[in-house]
DNA sequence: AACGCTATTATTAGCCT
DNA sequence: AAGGCTAATAATAGCGT
């Protein structure tokens, strides 16, 4: 009788990063699980609008969202940005910024421009981008000449609502009015990021944990997209 | 003696929406905590990259990220997407688009152009990017006469760069490479949403569980932004 | 609305298949 | 790597302050 216990149980474990690869493995797929249930049960009880993303140490990507992750992000993005109104440092700013820079700031500007427009029209178009699957998200590599042409033209007309507004606010003078606007720290941080070297297809996560009708997982927006064609190396910057 | 227990501790609850306004705000804030925590040790035990966007019923957002939330969201963001890779299907969905798609895939096509590209100093750009404040992202409408030439002018070099690429694939002919993809599930949910009237300043977020020096809060991005200025209802699209 | 307090339920580390 | 088990640790519902 060397101790009647079957297994010791569970243990206390530190707090920091697990050493041992085979464990850490394990224990991400266990609290990854664990993460998407309580995530899940926050909508289911309180109604919480809710996305998750989680990128494992081997690159592979999971995420949970209610209603669905991208109108969670979307959402999230619309909010009041951080700081700075100081004009010096907004020239500045504006000499490093590149392309990527620009495409959120389109981002920005096409809600102003329809805020600002007040379409009767747009709810019901807004009503249609979320239920139109997202295919033209797909790299521009991937597109032929037919789609590439729509696009450039959908570009065009894009580019001439926006010139319309500048030329609109001009005639109007400098528009200055303050609206509070939420301060957040600007801090970034850097750390080595050991990128697998080998990405592979991932397998479906599958949720068990949806008893209730009321939460079938179509209600939920349940991705978990494989690694794949992926962009090389995207970690740190 | 009627039982001498203090309280009758924890009791199993069924899980659908609670019904008690009071319990539930409770019970909220206690598993939104709760969730955080699992996030963050999931991040420190096994170096997950994590986003995490809660809203709450009553428009109060909360967020989490590792290494910081727009990062994450960046990434998922260019992971290649769901489905239809039917023209039919495109060329109807084309008529349906609308300003705000046209951004979303400016984004893709610009992440597209820059890889394509192989630009040498794309990658110092991107880090710059990162360390730049948000600031460019305020509405269109607080812009004055000089900024929204400024911005003009990005556009339009950006739109010559889509048209420059846009040649080369048509001289290039059409590409068609079959690559993997997810097939998402498009299923749109629609549920009544109670917008609290009295959206109000959110008291601060204060993690209490950074006790490992390694998980100093601004190596992560903790951010809890007061509902403010927003711009209506947002709900349900 | 936020904090403490338990008595419970829920999660999971370590093992084994 | 994916499940099952069990004894532990961890989270939390209900209640009081």
């Amino acid at each position: 009788m060397s101790s009647g216990k079957k297994t010791q149980g569970r243990q206390k474990i530190e707090m920091k990063k697990m050493s041992n690869e085979s464990n850490l493995q394990v224990t991400f797929s266990k609290r990854r699980i664990g993460l998407f249930k309580k995530a899940s049960e926050l909508c289911t009880l309180c109604g919480a609008y809710i996305a998750l993303i989680i990128f494992s140490p081997s690159e592979k990507v999971f995420s949970f969202g209610y209603p669905n992750v991208e109108t969670v992000i979307d959402r999230f993005l619309s909010q009041v940005p951080p700081q700075n109104d100081d004009i010096m440092q907004l020239l500045e700013d504006y000499r490093r910024a590149n392309v990527r820079e620009l495409n959120d700031l389109l981002t920005r500007m096409n809600d102003a421009i329809g805020i600002d427009k007040n379409r009767e029209n747009e709810l019901i178009q807004v009503r249609m981008i979320n239920e139109t699957q997202f295919w033209w998200t797909r790299p521009i590599c991937e597109m032929n000449k037919v789609q590439l042409e729509l696009y450039k033209k959908a570009l065009e007309d894009l580019l001439k609502l926006v010139a319309q507004h500048a030329d609109r606010v001009e005639m109007q003078g400098t528009s200055t009015q303050n609206i509070p606007f939420y301060v957040g720290n600007g801090s970034s941080s850097r750390m080595p990021l050991e990128h697998q070297p080998n990405p592979q297809q991932d397998s479906t996560f599958s949720a068990g944990f949806f008893q209730n009708p009321m939460l079938q997982p179509h209600l939920f927006g349940f991705n978990n997209m494989g690694e794949e064609c992926g962009h090389g190396p995207y970690g740190f910057f």
